[in-house]
DNA sequence: AAATAAATTTAGACAAATCTAAAAATAATT
DNA sequence: AATTATTTTTAGATTTGTCTAAATTTATTT
């Protein structure tokens, strides 16, 4: 299936939205893409007659099983090239996302396989989150927000929301990456700020917007 | 300046026309992009419109300063990615142009500078084109076609036409690549097809056409 | 159950990039 | 110099992706 830049962009975005909040609808998905509801109307009428997509009006819509694959090939390809600019190109696991951004949509099957055997065919990209293989299969890692994680449990940073910079600015300000140590020492309800304590760093506290942001797995 | 790909491909078509035949007119650009004449004349008034073309109508046309600056940053963009494929990727040179056309459209200057630097600042890219630096300058081998070179004078292969991967479909099967030291024994007048012959290979005769998009310059 | 609010879709417009067919300008032949 | 041929441009459509404003449907309040 040859699908247009936009195309792909509206694909990949309504499956990163349907991972985290099961069901999507028309407005988050034109916030989240920058874009008017009317224009996302206009796209999922498209992808349905492109069959990658259940949809009733008014009623709402869903990637099908061919809209889920193609979703994958977009974001191998898109994780592949971020790991590629950090590990190769030695660029900042902050500034990465918006090359990727149009790097994903170059579609050659062989580079990418190339790609992916030439980084050593990487698990996770630089945010933590995992790269589909060749075939679509994506393994997830069972994860869940620092702010549901219990008290003085130790667990490690295993990704973070990676629309947009600025969280992982801030996080290499407070020494903070994938795979650091991490405890919760207290929680402040007022706020839902945290009191944290990362391995060989000083104490800290976060925001309860952070919080919600940086996932960790027990550890 | 924020250029379409299609803009793009236009300014990079114009260059490279203009390098080999100083005159370009409407008809031959548009078989070489493959599109309309009509579609060239709206595209000339749209780059005339953003100051990167002379342009006068039923006159003709040219790149000024500025387009040609432009023109360099996408042959630059191109001709790395071509050396990124063949050098760390193991593609086949005769595979990697059309995957170069997507990427040389992904503009990031940093992306750009960081893969020069890991290429190890290559000065030319698998078929012998000379890489634009960071500043667009570029240095021209003093080479000529196969046809020009004198009888039994030795040369060494330099560069090859490339648009299209057939004529080094064809350099392959004869075991001919870039830097390959080769001497014409014969030439015959009938169809301007040489006799030569390759270092550590069987003589062999090739095409007057091949003859004119092999490039070599004197040993 | 009405009334109001929110979400979604339609109607109609626009810019970009393309096309075909016709017109206009230039070049080449007789 | 006229005629014919070639090249180039214009006129008018089409497709894709977008927008705003208005209409429609669904959800929430009173
Ligand atoms: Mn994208
Ligand atoms: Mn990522
Ligand atoms: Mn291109
Ligand atoms: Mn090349």
């Amino acid at each position: 299936m040859k699908l247009s830049e936009s195309e792909e962009n509206y694909i990949k975005s309504i499956y990163n939205l349907q991972i985290k909040t099961e069901k999507v609808n028309t407005n988050s998905l034109a916030v989240f893409l920058n874009t008017s509801p009317a224009s996302i109307t206009d796209m999922l009428k498209k992808l349905k007659s492109k069959k990658l997509l259940e949809y009733k009006k008014y009623y709402g819509f869903r990637l099908n099983e061919a809209g889920n694959t193609e979703a994958l090939k977009i974001i191998r390809r898109h994780r592949l090239w971020e790991f590629f600019l950090v590990a190769k190109l030695g660029m900042e696991w902050d500034k990465v996302h918006d090359i990727a951004e149009e790097l994903e949509h170059v579609s050659s099957p062989e580079l990418i396989n190339r790609l992916d055997a030439y980084l050593g065919k990487p698990k996770t990209d630089p945010h933590g989150d995992p790269i589909p293989d060749e075939r679509g299969k994506v393994v997830l890692l069972k994860q869940k927000p620092l702010k549901d994680l219990a008290m003085k449990q130790n667990a490690i940073v295993s990704s973070v929301s990676s629309q947009g910079h600025e969280i992982m600015e801030m996080l290499n300000h407070y020494g903070i990456g994938i795979g650091s140590q991490i405890k919760v020492l207290k929680s402040f309800e007022f706020d839902g700020s945290l009191q944290i304590k990362i391995a060989r760093k000083p104490e800290c506290i976060i925001s309860g917007m952070a919080a919600q942001n940086i996932y960790v797995y027990d550890n």
